[in-house]
DNA sequence: CGATGTGTTGACCGGGTTCAAACAATGTGG
DNA sequence: CCACATTGTTTGAACCCGGTCAACACATCG
């Protein structure tokens, strides 16, 4: 993995169970994103980047410019409110925009920060505009990916508001599931490389009760541990996660919805 | 002015120890957007619709062609879950654009709703795009709005998950009461068009809860309620909603910070 | 080896939910 | 005009999910 050079695996990895075939990841798997990354590197001049675990491609009050797309790797977005407090915002995989939030106000609202080596594409805002011009679906991919981040927001807002703690883990690990598969990687063994903390202060709960949360999809055998630490799991089956939102929804303190 | 190069001074983000004398809104509160309105006027052919409350602008599922500006009112945006649970997601005020969620995937995601009489200013997308094209300014301003939205929702992500609920209330408060502020209207005798039950939905919390925690807001005289009803309430300085925010970080069930 | 960072688990506590009752505002029809 | 229904708000009391505090289990690394 991490194989920079070589970008897509070509892999036609199909979905695990058979059954959820229509909501499944195409069978071309990050072949949008593929065709994507070359429109943006036949269009653009393009600063490639290499960084490392907590490397910073961005921060917050820095000076706007450029915009940043992920090559390969995954990142974290960190927010900070105005008496210090910080949050992670988001993640950003392979393919996905960052820094849109420094176009309004000519600074970065946030952090972008590496969770392991991986490389980004940059390039100014302006020159990006520029070849807007010519290459309208150039445009038409940045409106995109601004449109799927602010869903993307919304989804986060409505799982916080909705779920019980141990329905925002489930819902997240089948969110970062699902944003693997969608890129063609695997997902029946991935490694997170968030501290529970950090997951928790995502989700607005402590590492405890992610923990917990864990072990208890863990027990119900919705997820399941690797042999060497408890960082990296397996997910056999993406519904099944699912389920246990809807299970977990049913029961407790259940509906926020309006009446 | 909306020139790419020179974004917006944007009111918000001044150190928090200020007096709000400097962060206050400009004498000329609402110019930015006067002009952002003008703009549009005059290069695009717009419908423009008068709404009452509860009408829908648009729906989530329905076919995306068009994108929406807020000219008079207020307007709601409410998702939905898979399994239809409901999440008010925002609000748009005057000058902010309402529809870029459905740029991804050709359908909008979400309902817009009135919340009182109000008048939109719509057109179509695609023809938003070329008149970009001659008209640069136009999509600084389109960018600028997405920008905003991307920003806007952290933040709701970052009070929701750090803030205790009595401070989650006070800080929604503030920035009512700050999103009419920026837009030259009376802040200090304000109407909340919403249910308990809205903002409670919004809050990630239940009308009891958001009941109880204005009563306490209105016991510190941090708010005060009007003569008539519970509805309109007034907020003699917005700073104080501030400093309750602040306080009731030292005190409770306090950070949620990493480390 | 100890040191440090991270994850797990238990016991206790408290903020927020749940359930319930009463009140206020508004509207409807006789 | 009042009786009455409807919808929204407030407040109390009991309960429980998730936070808090603390102890322990593992890693990795010097």
């Amino acid at each position: 993995m991490l194989s920079i050079a070589a970008p897509t695996p070509a892999v036609v990895r199909v979905p695990h169970t058979a059954r959820h075939v229509d909501r499944a990841v195409p069978q071309t798997a990050g072949a949008h994103i593929a065709e994507a990354l070359k429109l943006l590197q036949d269009t653009l001049p393009i600063q490639r980047r290499l960084v490392h675990a907590g490397d910073t491609i961005y921060q917050a009050g820095e000076r706007f410019g450029c915009l940043h797309v992920v090559h390969s790797g995954i990142f974290k977005i960190i927010t900070y409110s105005a008496d210090g407090r910080e949050q992670v915002a988001g993640f950003h995989f392979k393919g996905d925009w960052m820094g849109f939030d420094g176009i309004a106000n000519g600074r970065y609202g946030c952090d972008a920060v590496a969770m392991d080596t991986a490389e980004v594409w940059s390039f100014r805002y302006d020159t990006l505009l520029q070849a807007c011009v010519e290459h309208p679906e150039l445009l038409a991919l940045v409106h995109a990916a601004m449109s799927r981040e602010i869903t993307r927001d919304r989804d986060s807002l409505l799982s916080l508001c909705t779920l019980s703690a141990d329905a925002r883990v489930a819902d997240f690990l089948r969110y970062w599931a699902e944003s693997l598969a969608a890129r063609g990687l695997r997902t029946d063994q991935i490694t997170l490389r968030l501290t529970r903390a950090e997951i928790g202060n995502y989700l607005g709960m402590k590492l405890e009760t992610v923990s917990r949360a864990m072990s208890r999809l863990a027990r119900e055998k919705v997820i399941r541990f690797a042999e060497r630490g408890r960082r990296e799991l397996q997910i056999p089956d993406i519904d099944a996660l699912r389920e246990f939102v809807q299970r977990s929804l049913g029961a407790p303190a259940a509906s926020r919805t309006l009446q």
